[in-house]
DNA sequence: GAGTATACTTAACGACGTTAAGTTAGATTT
DNA sequence: AAATCTAACTTAACGTCGTTAAGTATACTC
């Protein structure tokens, strides 16, 4: 059996190989500026070993962006477990959503603003693309659920005030992705209020 | 010069025949699932014909979203001219933001998600891409001065909360056109409450 | 040592955006 | 009316892309 072991433990590294080279490309030139050629070249193997062990490109790349997001669900996690009041809980969270989106734009992009896909999303791809977005999501909503409970803000339905709140971070995130240059305020400013704004409307 | 004068009319035919062309398969496909040769064979030309009239893919597509882009900020003048409410303005100009996305998605993609950017923004790009986003957040910007000015809502600095607000009607817009399948908890009801909890915010 | 599975490569397909080098038809000139 | 020029359009090609099918070599099994 030891040798069925080396076998996929040497699988495994090349495929960790491949995601660092696809994360590190990926990152820094995005979805569309990423050829799995690119991505071969720079580890030394010709582009089909790519496609023995992810599926496509789509594939890696939400593999890699899903890693990273993976890290934003982390924080949220930090949060709730350190932070007493779920409406600092709400503000830490929404602040942390926005700068792991500024800090991590190409990733934000494929798993947020549904950069690379393509055609319409079937079902594995729509589960998978998802899942991530929809756990921070979730993450989002139980803050909410807390905050209606001890009655921090307004009781409207849960999954709507929460859905808001999704889409207001998302909103300040994506703009200033999109339109780095644009003439901004003043992005820190910008960001907390937005998200002032948003919780004082909830609370009235 | 009846000549060259009807010689430029042609041109100006088949320049407005390519662009309905883009625009039909643009609005149907997307940007990147539209192909210049996909353009040139609907209207049965070579592909290289239309580089005689748009310098490349981006330009000709910037020019449809442009079009349509500029139906928005007729909508937003016939507000400001038929809503006498400053607050009503706003509520309804963000509607129309928003409901344009959902009826434009792909347009919306190109002028607001940067869909379709591939390289760093030159600066050519920069302006044509930047100018009808900018123009429509100064729809926004001119309606919230109006408030602030009839102290309907809080005085902070105009620029900050003009981009919250766009933040806000962006961050749904978006996020509706890149999840259509999430389950939201009603879209008319989530556009509604987002805009509500964020002018209650204003106002506060 | 023969046979077989595994890991990887080479070669290719069809598509893409784009450019350079033709071609052709019409207007201008002589 | 013939020669020239010019504008509009096409053909052919380059280099890129994601992806698949067929081939090869290595390492393990028997």
């Amino acid at each position: 059996m030891t040798v069925k072991e080396r076998r996929a433990r040497e699988k495994e590294e090349l495929r960790a190989e491949i995601l660092d080279a696809a994360r590190e490309l990926f990152a820094k030139e995005g979805y569309e500026n990423v050829s799995m050629r690119k991505i071969a070249e720079k580890i030394d193997y010709s582009p089909t070993t790519i496609y023995l062990y992810f599926k496509d490109k789509d594939e890696l790349c939400r593999s890699v962006c899903d890693e990273t997001t993976a890290k934003l669900v982390k924080q949220f996690d930090g949060i709730v477990a350190t932070v007493s009041d779920p409406i600092d809980q709400l503000r830490r969270a929404g602040q942390a959503y926005v700068e792991f989106g500024l800090s991590h734009p190409n990733h934000y992009k494929v798993t947020f603003m549904g950069y690379g896909l393509t055609g319409p999303v079937d079902q594995e791809k729509l589960h998978s693309q998802a899942s991530m977005g929809a756990r921070c999501f979730m993450h989002l909503r139980t803050i909410v659920e807390k905050c209606v409970q001890q009655r921090k803000i307004r009781a409207v339905d849960v999954d709507t005030t929460s859905q808001a709140l999704w889409a207001t971070v998302h909103g300040i995130t994506s703009l200033l992705i999109t339109y780095p240059d644009f003439p901004w305020v003043g992005k820190e400013r910008l960001i907390e209020q937005v998200i002032d704004v948003m919780i004082e409307g909830l609370k009235a």
